[in-house]
DNA sequence: TTTTGCACTATACACTTGTATATACACACG
DNA sequence: CGTGTGTATATACAAGTGTATAGTGCAAAA
């Protein structure tokens, strides 16, 4: 059989109008990463059969399965700044700031999109524009939880030893308890919430303390 | 060309005497992961054909590409654990003991066998054995780190706060940096590396810290 | 010696992959 | 009415994939 097969049939079997979007492909790509695979183990061919088009077309949308990878990274993270910017504004006064937006990261785990699961899960592999992209999400959230140690500081008095640094240990840290949580069944992320809290809060004394310890020299 | 081309010629063109071994399987799969690309993007054939193996002779050593990565982890594992072990022992008291330990790690980065990269690359992809595996050593590194902190709290007198909860922290925390240490040019590595013995004196300080404002409660 | 077992190879098959080429259909503008 | 232009399609090809089947050659056991 050296020749195609008749069929690559649509798995959206609905008679659809035409145009199918880039997000179309987005999603279609994401449910093949549902379980474990890696973007990197993804073809074409099999992008575009679950979207229900013709393998070409995909290149209407995307040069590349990478090219669609970056594209879902970004999406992933500009959903995650929203969902962190809007945990900060309700910050009400009855929980702490902390666990208020740890816990608006973990349940964006499961959001509508699962982005930000790839996004945990492929970190660090992937093509050099795919860890570019991971790159800028994580330096955006340490930009704004530095800013907001730093701003803290002025308040409370409590200074932070080195902002950045410190900023750069939460961030990581919440991101790789994240790729945790994200292969756990819901109802056991409880606990993972409240371990990372208790770490965050370790690594704010911390930074206090050695800011004081600094300050008396 | 529907039938099979003449030539899947060896890799190393050396008249070898026959037998090969599992771990020459291995190092022929390690040196096609060099670049960035991921075990699950690694066919059965392009690991043979490094090898300098017929494809078929694969299945002799490994059931599949999945198993073969497994033994990867495992043996990136053990090496670690001697490696850190190792450090520990030379733990002179000129150094500090911290700095000691991540020098250890980081400089396994580079080791002959790159495996340690691999396994801070591929953690949260790949199949369940392969994740039991990681899992596995993670667990490893926190134990033992535990124990040393509770050991070191009796001498010091300064005790640790959640002495696991902080070695699960400061294990993520390093093999993180690790993972980005991975993909830098080994002259870069040194402001990883402060910044990661920094970051682990912020954990231990908070946690002492923490720890002292329970008792006096 | 013959036999048996093992490590490896060669060939083949059915299948998937990325992409080149050509083509069909819809809609906007002259 | 064309006539593009953009989006989808089908067909095809060369290459790569996992693996089934059938050897080959060589060392130890009989």
């Amino acid at each position: 059989m050296n020749s195609e097969k008749k069929i690559e049939t649509a798995a959206s079997a609905g008679k659809r109008k035409k145009p199918i979007t880039a997000q179309d492909l987005m999603n279609a790509a994401v449910k093949l990463l549902d379980s474990h695979r890696s973007v990197s183990s993804l073809s074409l061919r099999e992008i575009a059969r679950a979207a229900g088009i013709a393998p070409n077309s995909f290149y209407r949308h995307f040069r590349d399965v990478d090219d669609l990878a970056v594209a879902l990274i970004d999406q992933a993270g500009r959903s995650l700044r929203g969902v962190i910017r809007e945990a900060r504004q309700r910050l009400s006064l009855e929980r702490s700031a902390i666990r208020t937006s740890v816990e608006a990261f973990m349940e964006q785990l499961d959001a509508e999109q699962k982005t930000l699961h790839i996004l945990l899960r492929e970190m660090s592999i992937g093509s050099p524009a795919f860890r570019q992209a991971v790159d800028r999400e994580l330096r955006f959230f340490e930009d704004e939880l530095c800013e907001e140690l730093t701003r803290m500081a002025k308040v409370t008095g409590h200074a932070t030893y080195e902002p950045a640094l410190a900023s750069k240990a939460i961030t990581r840290l919440v991101f790789t308890m994240g790729a945790a949580a994200a292969d756990l069944p819901p109802e056991e992320r409880g606990q993972i919430i409240d371990e990372t809290v208790v770490m965050i809060k370790m690594i704010m004394e911390g930074a206090q303390s050695l800011a004081k310890r600094a300050a008396e020299k």
